[in-house]
DNA sequence: CCGTAGTACTACGGGTCGTCGAGCGAGCCT
DNA sequence: AGGCTCGCTCGACGACCCGTAGTACTACGG
């Protein structure tokens, strides 16, 4: 898939936490205190939109964007390539599972037997 | 923590592989099939070095380079980071739990059960 | 004293990413 | 109609990373 630069990831998080597709103007907005040129957010708009993370549709002449696929999705993909990379999957998922915290080890319990049930 | 290119992973996964440290050379014998010169090893021996994922020491006038860490340490590290990449960490983890396989799903609850057990 | 092994240092070329500027087309105001 | 503004597309440049390697220095074996 290929991670994401930093502004990326930044203009990806403004369009997971919108409802509504945004335009170039919209998303600048939301990042005004990194005073970016607005050419520079529609180049990575593009760039995001060429990468298949986003879609646009015209309104008007402007582009409006949104998430190809969901925040979470983004993550667990990521998370299972980092999976991929190890000839041992079973010792690296041991392993994850001993890593994360009591809490967030509750979480994925429920999400496993929630799985189990159906 | 930053992840590693597509040479230095194969490397990393020779001494990840091997029991004891091993010099450059014997890294080279390795991966001879890639046709590499003796330096490219040594070259980026020195970069994982410095990126903190190998130690090394000296044997003679060589140096003998051992992981840092475990394969498994790294690779549920790399899930890690890109689970701090959300804001919502339950969300993600909730999905990542329900994408997993069959099997991985039982390795997980293998591990989580034994975790509530200690 | 010479060859060889092994090191350190430097470097180049390609790719990605942050960052823009220049230039272009379509409406809108007057 | 003529110009202004908006938003787009294209191209670009500098930084940094990584694969790749050459060169120059050093220390030991014979």
């Amino acid at each position: 898939m290929k991670g994401l630069g930093e502004l990326e990831r930044s203009i990806m998080d403004i369009l997971w936490a919108q409802q509504a597709p945004a335009t170039a103007r919209e998303v600048g907005k939301h990042i005004a205190d990194r005073d970016l040129a607005p050419t520079t957010v529609m180049t990575v708009l593009d760039r995001l939109t060429r990468k298949g993370f986003l879609h646009r549709t015209r309104d008007g002449r402007a582009w409006r964007y949104q998430p190809a696929a969901s925040r979470d999705a983004y993550i667990a993909e990521l998370m299972l390539e980092a999976l991929d990379l190890t000839g041992d999957r079973s010792a690296a998922l041991t392993r994850f599972a001993k890593a994360v915290s009591g809490d967030e080890a509750d979480i994925l319990r429920k999400a496993l037997t929630e799985l189990e049930e159906e």
